[in-house]
This record gives C-alpha cells, structure tokens and sequence, in this order.
DNA sequence: CCATAAACTAAGCTAATGCTTAGATATATT
DNA sequence: AATATATCTAAGCATTAGCTTAGTTTATGG
C-alpha cells in the first residue's frame, strides 16, 4: 500500500510518559516531545492528535506499568499489611522503572497539576483511580477485623490522603523520611 | 515634584496573590495580572521589576497573612495539641481570609510547582519555610515528653509530611475527609 | 503658570506555544 | 517499473507569553 511508520508507537508513547512525569503537563511542549519521542510534530498528530492526547496515552502507559503493583496489593491476603507494602512500592517503583531521580506518581502529580482545572477527561481518570484504590483500602481494612464500618470508612480517608501526600512528598523528601512517614502512618490504624 | 502613584503597592499585591494562589505560578499570565491587580503592566514593571518579582511579594504577602496562624503555635503551651490545633488552622485559614474556594496553602502549592525547578529563590525559601515549621515540632514535641530524641524526630518527619499532603489535599478533599486525616494522624503522637 | 519629572496608556517587540500544511520520500500492489 | 498512498521533513500559521518603549497625562516646585 504504503510506506510504514517508522517508529512503534508504544515506544513513543513510553518516551512521552517520562517526559511528562519529569515534567509535568504544561511544562511540557511538543517541541521537547517531538526530542524526547524522536519523531517529528507531524507523526506526533498523525498519531495522536493533540498533545493532550499524548498525555492522555501517557497516563494510560504509566497506569500499565503500575498495575502490577496494584495487582499485587489486590491479590494480597494479608488485609492491612498489604497496604502498607502497596505504599512502599509505591515510592520504589520509579527507581524499579527506571528513572533516576524520584517524580512521584505521575498520577498525583497530575492530579495536583489539574485540580483547578476544567478539564472534565482528566479529572474523571482521576477520582476513577482514587474510588478504585479506597474501594481496596476498604475492603482491606475489613478482613479479620471487628471495626465497625464508620471506623473502617475514616481510616480508608486517612489512608487515601496519606497516600497522596506520600507520592507528593516523594518527589521532595529522603527516604529515611519517607520510611519513617510510612511506619508512623500505619502506627495509627 | 511629579505624579503619584494612583494605586497602593500593598494592596495590589494582595490581590496579584489571591490570583497566584488561585492558578499557581506557571498559570497566571502578566495579562491577568493586569486585570486582577487593576494596574497597567508598565506599573507592574515599575512597581515590582518581574513578573517573577510581584510572585516573590506575593509569598511575602501571604506569610505575614499566616503569621498570625504560626505564632499562635510558637506561642502555644500545650505541646502535641498545639501542633494539631495549627493543622486545623491552617486548613480554615483560606475560608477565613475571605477566598471561596479551597486553595489549598500557597507556600505548599508553591513548593509542590517548583519542585522540579532550578529556581534558587523560590527553593530557598521553601526550604527555610520547612525548616522553621520542623524545628517548631520538635519543640512541641519534646513538652512534657519523656521520649527519646530519635522517636522525635521521626515524629517531627512524620508531621511534616502530614502537613504537607494535609495542605495538597485540602485541595480536592471535603472538611469530613480532612478532619478524619487530622485526627487519625494524631492518633499516636 | 509653566517647566519638570514621575506615572500612565497603549502599542509593539521577540520568543515560544500548539497545531497545520505543502512538498519530498518511501513502499506495497498492480 | 509505474502508480498510489501513507509517512516524513521543514517551514509556517495564529496566538500568547514576558517585557519594553514612545508618547501622553498629571501634579508639584520654582
């Protein structure tokens, strides 16, 4: 028929991902992207759109990357303690992936980046990703324990909120500070 | 000698502020500046050099609007509770300062935006703004403690990170989801 | 009351932004 | 090999960014 792409998009998109977690979203132009991903602005539309669509195939990339972890946590049989082993590969995995200085989470950052903002798409990924991960704080909080459900319901708050100030301070804090955060953390459930 | 300004420096910062704290830095262009400052950009310039310039009065502006807030802690003689009542202080100081909406706390958004960034001035203040909240934990801490000086610094860590995703999260989160992450995060101090 | 000097207005500067397009290049099918 | 069609290059588009400047207005000291 024709001539082929010359690049994989996956590959291209797992460039943009790390750039735009370096980064973030405004920060980030498509003049860098067009670098970082090592095709030109056009193949960039023709793939993808617009840079928001970039961003959006980023998200979905990174959330592929970190579903193991979440797997893990959901697939653990060990209630609370797998939660608290969710937060520490939570703030190991971007070493794990590869990238040498900590960013945090790409989906806090985002969600910081965008909470003032309209834009509907974005937001609704967010408070999805949030419900499913209180939705598996629950029902963690819930085996082998006798709490009553408005006790379970405030500690998977005070769980969601620690879990993001974690992925926020990560990008800032040492990690004896991040240990010492986690450990005092889950002193308190 | 020559015409005087018709507008007062002090109170066209408050307001470039409120718009800073509103949409962060990186959001808030020299144009709106304009509009919410009610001044040309030429006064702007002649007022404040930068728009770099008015962001860095805007900080100043906004730590002399909390210091109120952190004195009363400094002042405070109940230890550990003084350091949960500036918690809750801080999450109500945006509502009573007259800003509708939940901003979250400008120096923390502050220094989440420029995490990343190579911007010596801003870093430095942050950095010093940290330094001086921790040094005020520990203190609180060691009242009428018998706990040894690791388990208070680690406290120290431990708080100063809560405060810091308290201040991110009070972005997003409702007064029910805040109140629960502050009184589980003092839980076990 | 006029000359002076600062403050003001509004237009314009350069550079960067997201995005588009005209034209060259390459490849699978006929 | 010729054609058709998708990809690639690179230049260019309109808009916005932070900042500057030429020229007007205003108030005060002589």
């Amino acid at each position: 028929m024709a001539r082929a792409k010359q690049y994989n998009e996956q590959e291209v998109i797992e460039k943009a991902m790390s750039l735009f977690w370096r980064n973030g979203y405004e920060s980030t132009s498509v003049r860098m992207l067009e670098k970082e991903m090592g095709i030109n602005q056009f193949s960039i539309y023709a793939s993808f759109g617009s840079k928001h669509g970039v961003f959006l195939e980023s998200l979905k990339c990174y959330k592929s990357k970190i579903n193991s972890v979440f797997e893990k946590l959901q697939n653990g049989t060990d209630g609370v303690n797998d939660i608290k082993a969710f937060f520490y590969d939570s703030v190991e995995m971007p070493t794990k992936m590869g990238e040498l200085d900590n960013k945090g989470c790409l989906l806090t950052n985002t969600y910081n980046e965008f909470a003032n903002n309209e834009d509907q798409l974005i937001q609704i990924q967010m408070k999805e990703f949030m419900d499913n991960l209180k939705t598996v704080f629950i029902q963690k909080l819930s085996v082998n324990s006798s709490k009553d459900k408005a006790t379970i319901e405030k500690q998977a708050n005070y769980l969601l909120l620690a879990k993001h100030g974690l992925a926020a301070a990560s990008r800032v804090n040492n990690k004896q500070e991040i240990d010492d955060y986690i450990e005092l953390t889950f002193s308190n459930i």
